[in-house]
RNA sequence: GCGCUCAUAGCUCAGCUGGAUAGAGCAACGGACUUCUAAUCCGUAGGUCGGAGGUUCGAAUCCUCCUGGGCGUGCCA
């Protein structure tokens, strides 16, 4: 049920008459932003007015249109408003007769797609041996939503997550298990002993690099002290007209050395941080070139050294393992998990493909392809022979290509790397697979309440897992508080409680990710998300379990439901039950838009406007005193379609219902 | 330096390919519980949409410039 395209139809039919691009006008319909302009508006009368400079005005137009419209079986008569708007209005037979047919429908009266090509999904993506992080929310959950809502609009998806399988990550790995390894150890419980390999070593590398970045550092203290000195001045020197500029200056170059000293303090902190640690600290005396001879172990296993060969196979699956569990909590699947790895064999022929099409030249020793719009060249071959990830990618495109017939290859990556998904896409083309959008479905930053990328106080990202048990220990704290718990007949269990805390904590994780355009950054508040008030998954989640009470205390199933409607038919008598109809009938409207823009926050958006209306029926509609079997069934059957639109659209985000909360 | 991006109510954020009086939540204030769970609902107050021009019948939305943030910028991913 697309009630836009509907019109839309309509519109072609009669617009033919003044213009030969119907389609441009017949998309000028929208819903309307006030009820009291109808439900729906088409604004094509004005600029079409212009266009046919006929010498009439918009209004005249307007009403011409109308004339020609044929919408009397599912309008009201359209009205004409304002400068030419065209006011419409949905009968209540035909919402009552979409209600009558949504209802018990698994899809919620949203058409299939009739479709052979796929839309191939590229999310999560962490580096495998590294422990996830809130970076890897966004990319996680939006992709997952886009994925189950594509799907579901009948589209043939395909996953990927295109693990970091293959890089210096596992280099960390394979120095700490040579150097601090005891393969005992490691063999009776890989998981956790990898990981605190991987943290030792990191965290060498990590005290390397801050000493070698001490001398930049205090030089760029320096200028930034010169600047803000240098500012002062010009302060002084200025004219009234100048000085407000002159002072902005002044804080500008402030804030400047307040970073820089900000990066020398955290460095040097963990220069301290290592050398005091009785363990750590003889380590890094011990292995002072480790940065390198970590990067040597990498590329020691790209180049098929025998040693590291092996102990990469012998972890991989072990710190699959790791990343599956998070996967498994988060409710996230995928169809591939192919992963850098797999297309290693593939890139020395995507390099000379690239060299044979002229596209590649030899630059300083790199590889690189020079694009005219861009100043800086794809490097596809660094000087040491080892290739990139931009390789790594253009070679997996060329997969996703040839193997999965795709229609759409959506990427869902940080906005960072906007720069190099332009140059990818662009030496796609010249690749020659075209026919096919690639789409970067980029995404901002979460940010601590601060307004600066989420850190700990010790200046390392936040741990996913902890974010996640913080998030359900606060939701169980609040829905499962003894006052609430006492009014529960029967009591909850342990277990129900657990269920809750979980479906709750997790999708306020989730839906308060999702319900940010995509493209924003956003501060991370764990308080406000749990909250049960306000534009939270609990309060979606709440909606849905009052109504799974009401049917309950009716006492009828879904299919009762149905018989009921068709004995004593559909009738309103509230506006309250009409608004919600409508609204219901947008599902369709909200999933398209969540499509065209890979925004799922459009999906938030439409949930949570129609648990807001469901609210509003639930004030003053009430359902089991009703005064007529007609209104009673009416309402019955509004809230089994409202309940299974709202557990449809969490679940197209991720997010779990449950019976009662 | 160049490139990308952002700036909307006290706070956190929406605002759909330009459309009617710019919305929601939180916070503030005032109401509504003999309740199908008040984890709710109704109302009030709160905005020169960073600034200045321009295009248009019409601009938060498109273009230019300015101011101020964030990010990226040849061998990491």
């Amino acid at each position: 049920m697309h009630v836009p395209h509907l019109l839309q139809q309509r519109f072609m039919d009669a617009l033919g008459e003044f213009t030969d691009q119907p389609e441009q006008y017949a998309a000028m319909i929208r819903a309307t932003s006030d009820p009291k302009h109808g439900d729906y508006q088409a604004n094509c009368a004005m600029p079409l007015a212009k266009r046919l400079d006929s010498g009439q005005n918009p209004r005249e137009v307007a009403a011409m249109l109308v004339a020609k419209l044929k919408l009397d079986d599912f309008c009201e008569p359209a009205e004409i408003a304002g400068p030419g708007f065209i006011n419409l209005k949905l009968n209540d037979s035909f919402l009552t007769d979409s209600l009558r047919e949504m209802l018990g429908d698994d899809r919620c009266g949203v058409h299939q797609v009739q479709t052979d090509k796929s839309i191939v999904i590229d999310f999560s993506s962490p580096n495998v041996a590294k422990p996830m992080h809130v970076g890897h929310i966004r990319s996680t959950v939006i992709g997952d939503s886009l994925a189950r809502t594509l799907r579901f609009l009948g589209y043939p998806v395909v996953t990927d997550n295109h693990l970091g399988d293959w890089g210096t990550q596992f280099g960390i790995i394979i120095y700490g298990y040579k150097h601090f390894g005891d393969p005992e150890v490691v063999e009776a419980n890989p998981v956790t002993e990898l990981a605190k390999l991987y943290r030792i070593v990191n965290q060498l590398v990590e005290y390397r690099k801050a000493i070698k970045s001490l001398p930049k550092l205090k030089l760029g203290i320096e200028d930034a002290k010169q600047s803000v000195s240098q500012a002062k001045t010009d302060a002084q020197n200025a004219e009234d007209k100048q000085l407000k500029k002159a002072s902005k200056a002044v804080a500008a170059a402030e804030r400047r050395l307040i970073v820089a000293q900000g990066n020398l303090t955290s460095a040097e902190e963990k220069i301290a941080t290592v050398e005091q640690d009785v363990d750590l600290g003889p380590k890094a005396e011990e292995h002072r070139t480790i940065d390198t001879d970590v990067l040597e172990e990498t590329a020691r296993l790209h180049r098929g050294d025998e040693e590291n060969m092996s102990l990469w196979n012998r972890f991989l699956p072990h710190c699959k393992d790791e990343i599956n569990r998070m996967y498994q909590r988060l409710d996230v699947q995928f169809d591939h998990t192919f992963g850098e790895s797999f297309y290693h064999p593939m890139l020395s022929k995507v390099t000379s493909k690239l060299e044979e099409l002229g596209l590649a030249s030899d630059s300083d020793g790199a590889l690189c392809v020079f694009l005219p719009e861009f100043d800086a060249p794809m490097i596809i071959r660094k000087q040491d022979g080892a290739y990139l990830y931009a390789t790594t990618d253009l070679a997996t495109l060329e997969y996703r290509f040839t193997e999965f017939n795709p229609s759409e290859i959506l990427y869902v990556v940080d906005s960072r790397q906007s720069e190099h998904f332009d140059k990818l896409f662009a030496v796609a083309d010249h690749f020659g697979l075209k026919d096919v959008k690639l789409v970067h479905v980029n995404f901002g930053t979460v940010l601590g309440e601060d307004g600066r990328p989420m850190k700990t106080r010790s200046g390392s990202l936040i741990g996913l897992e902890s974010l996640l048990n913080d998030a359900v220990d606060r939701a169980k704290q609040l829905v499962c508080n003894p006052e609430r718990l006492a009014t529960f007949d029967p009591p909850m269990t342990a277990d129900e409680q657990e269920n809750i805390a979980e479906a709750v904590g997790i999708g306020a994780i989730k839906f308060a990710d999702l319900s940010h355009h995509r493209t924003s950054d956003y501060r991370f508040n764990l308080d406000k998300m749990v909250d049960l008030e306000g534009n939270t998954s609990a309060y979606v989640q709440y909606s849905y379990a009052r109504m799974q009470k009401i049917l309950q205390n009716a006492n009828v199933t879904e299919e009762q439901v149905a018989d009921m409607v068709t004995k004593h038919g559909l009738e309103f008598t509230h506006a309250a039950e009409r608004n919600l109809v409508l609204q219901l009938v947008k599902f369709e409207e909200a999933l398209t838009t969540v499509h065209n823009d890979y925004a799922p926050n459009h999906l938030v958006d439409y949930l949570l406007k129609t648990a807001k209306a469901y609210s509003r029926f639930n004030q003053c509609c009430h359902v089991l005193k009703a005064e007529t079997d007609a209104i009673r069934s009416t309402r019955l059957a509004i809230v089994v379609h409202c309940k299974q639109t709202l557990g449809k659209g969490l679940n197209l985000l991720g997010i779990d219902v449950v019976p009662r909360m």
